[in-house]
RNA sequence: CGGGGUGUAGCUCAGUAUGGUUAGAGUACCUGGUUUGGGACCAGGGGGCCGAAGGUUCGAGUCCUUUCACCCCGACCA
């Protein structure tokens, strides 16, 4: 492509608007454009790096056996009814009506849409597995978009979905949906880490997100400093603690402790570590239908993990509630603990399970009990509930956990039978007895993955994009177009690259040698072969991007040498 | 969905407290010239329903009412 007929606006101030610097540098090298909120048009530059992405995941989901299709974008909204997701999805969901008054929505992701594509056409476990997948559009009414292509409302995703007879055959092609994304990643130049996470609302038995590590990023993850393992905070999990602070001695009794409330007020009171005080974490767990308020119990140097409180309870949410309405049921805030207490559901942390030489609230004003034997309560109340803490152990080995943050570029899931069930997609196995489809669904953001990159490879100048994600491998700078030796050698050398089927840009503007400088660097291409000055003692340079290197190169060798770092 | 902020040239922003020439700057764009190794310089030029609607006023970018859009914090987020 000759830059002088290239559709490339940049500019040298980004929108105000833009935050994060993908958001940033993808609007000012001009590949990407908003056009409302959460919405953008993917310009030449941009357009090019969707598609280098795509075929990535084309050839390696080829490789690995799966196949790809391309289901309609907007999806009745009975199919939505039949699994129950209409009300679930609540208004991320767009929906609207045709002119015969059908209800469609746009979909946000197509469980639904695949399972009724495949029930009724596979019904033989001798059809078994398949694995299908497209790379569309989704479109999620976000209630808050964000961060430019990281959180918008419409987005491009790759989603697969695979379709077994048995739990174990899930098993292995969920291992194998996890190494082929490691591969995409790996040959996008990415750095990424593969965790344990929480399956959400799409539930299933278990689940992986691929985390891009970048500190602009939402997820925070949990890593371990000598093994693999590595979890999203909201399913972090940690192996019983090794450096437990000195037990308080005293006779189980009850104390009087004047408006002594807080775990430090009580820490100082009695001279005691945060560990052996029960910290008390009141919410009220919302239900489909109703609510009730739950006490969550955790040790007082941990905090309540959100989302695992969700899952312990089986909530659809989890909110705050006042201390008027404890008041009302009859608990008394600041001294609540899990002896006599009948007033509302209570859940205990699984690492406060048989703890003894506790402190907690009596459920009295002023009084707390002291040296509790927690071994008296009933096993049903306890689940894991906490939130790791950096430092804290490793559940897999010796290791010591950290804290970083993530961009979640994919997720995978092990499904079950959860829609396939609920959309009655059966198959007759080996005794000809009807069983639902065991499934697994694996996703991944190819727009949010031009952004990751981006996150992850950026300096103050602009973009550095990965060689197999670059829009162009190579640009040709003919810093003055006014000297006929250079726009001769830029020519030859266009034309050479373009015979050799390297992806290569032209810039042959009218523009001086700082401003198309500039300008390559803000774009990001890995090498930029500079023709200027040095061309009468016959040399031309090597610009690297990454590197951030010029190296000069004899112009009768600059073919083979550009070739050679490609 | 709660709280806050901003809408003026393609982009970044002045101007709005106190209404009053023809609405400004930088940048980008066009023409001519000089320049040609780090977003150059000089001269000339085009470009605006001041987010939209209604109102107050002799007069509104500026005051009042309504509304829309976008952004930020939070809630939410397969």
């Amino acid at each position: 492509m000759r830059r002088s007929r290239a559709f490339i606006p940049t500019t040298k101030e980004a929108p105000s608007d833009a935050q994060l610097a993908s958001h940033i540098y993808l609007s000012r090298a001009g590949f990407v454009s908003q056009v409302a909120s959460g919405l953008y048009n993917y310009m030449p530059l941009g357009k090019r790096v969707i598609k280098k992405i795509e075929n990535i995941i084309n050839e390696e989901m080829h490789f690995a056996g799966a196949q790809e299709v391309e289901l309609s974008f907007v999806t009745p909204a009975d199919l939505w009814k039949e699994s129950g997701r209409i009300e679930k999805f609540g208004k991320e969901l767009l929906r609207f009506h045709d002119r015969k008054e059908n209800m469609f929505v746009l979909g946000p992701t197509h469980e639904e849409m695949m399972v009724d594509m495949v029930r009724n056409r596979v019904t033989s476990y001798k059809q078994l597995p398949l694995n299908l997948y497209q790379i569309k559009t989704k479109f999620r009414d976000e209630a808050r978009p964000r961060f430019g292509l990281m959180r918008g409302r419409e987005f491009i995703m790759k989603d697969g979905y695979s379709f077994h007879s048995s739990v174990e055959d899930m098993d292995r092609e969920f291992d194998a949906m996890e190494a082929a994304y490691k591969k995409i990643l790996t040959r996008l130049g990415l750095d990424f880490r593969i965790v344990e996470a929480d399956s959400g609302a799409i539930g299933g038995s278990g689940s992986k997100e691929l985390m891009v590590i970048a500190g602009s990023g939402e997820d925070t993850i949990a890593i371990c400093d000598t093994c693999e393992y590595g979890a999203n905070v909201e399913a972090a999990s940690r192996s019983g603690r090794t450096n437990i602070p000195e037990a308080p001695i005293a006779e189980f009794n009850k104390f009087k402790t004047p408006d002594v409330k807080s775990i430090e007020d009580l820490e100082n009171f009695f001279k005691v570590d945060g560990y052996y005080i029960m910290k008390c974490v009141a919410k009220r767990a919302v239900y489909e239908e109703e609510s009730e308020i739950v006490l969550f119990f955790i040790r007082g140097c941990d905090n309540l993990q959100k989302v695992k409180a969700q899952n312990a309870t089986g909530a659809l949410d989890i909110v705050d509630v006042s201390e008027e309405e404890l008041k009302e049921l009859g608990i008394v805030p600041g001294f609540i603990g899990p002896l006599e207490q009948a007033k509302a559901k209570h859940v205990i942390d699984i690492d406060l399970k048989d703890a003894k030489h506790m402190i907690c609230g009596a459920n009295e004003e002023n009084y707390h009990f002291i040296n509790v034997d927690m071994s008296v309560m009933d096993e049903a109340y306890y689940f894991d509930i906490a939130e790791v803490n950096e430092g804290d152990a490793c559940p897999c080995c010796d290791g010591k956990l950290s804290f970083t943050k993530g961009i979640e570029v994919g997720h995978i899931f092990k499904l079950g039978t959860t829609y396939s069930s609920a959309l009655k997609a059966e198959f007759l196995d080996e005794n000809g007895k009807a069983q639902p489809f065991v499934m697994g669904t694996y996703g991944m953001g190819v727009s949010r993955l031009v952004a990751a990159i981006i996150e992850q490879h950026h300096d103050e100048n602009g973009c550095i994009w990965t060689k197999e994600s670059s829009p162009y491998m190579v640009n040709i700078m003919i810093s003055n177009v006014k000297d006929d030796a250079q726009v001769t050698l830029g020519e030859e050398l266009y034309a050479q690259l373009q015979k050799a089927n390297i992806e290569v840009m032209l810039d042959d503007r009218k523009e001086r040698f700082g401003f198309k400088m500039k300008d390559a660097e803000l774009i990001g291409f890995p090498y930029t072969i500079i023709i200027g000055k040095e061309l009468e003692n016959g040399l031309v340079q090597i610009f690297d991007r990454r590197a951030n290197t010029k190296t000069d190169i004899d112009k009768n060798m600059i073919f083979s040498k550009i070739i050679e770092r490609i």
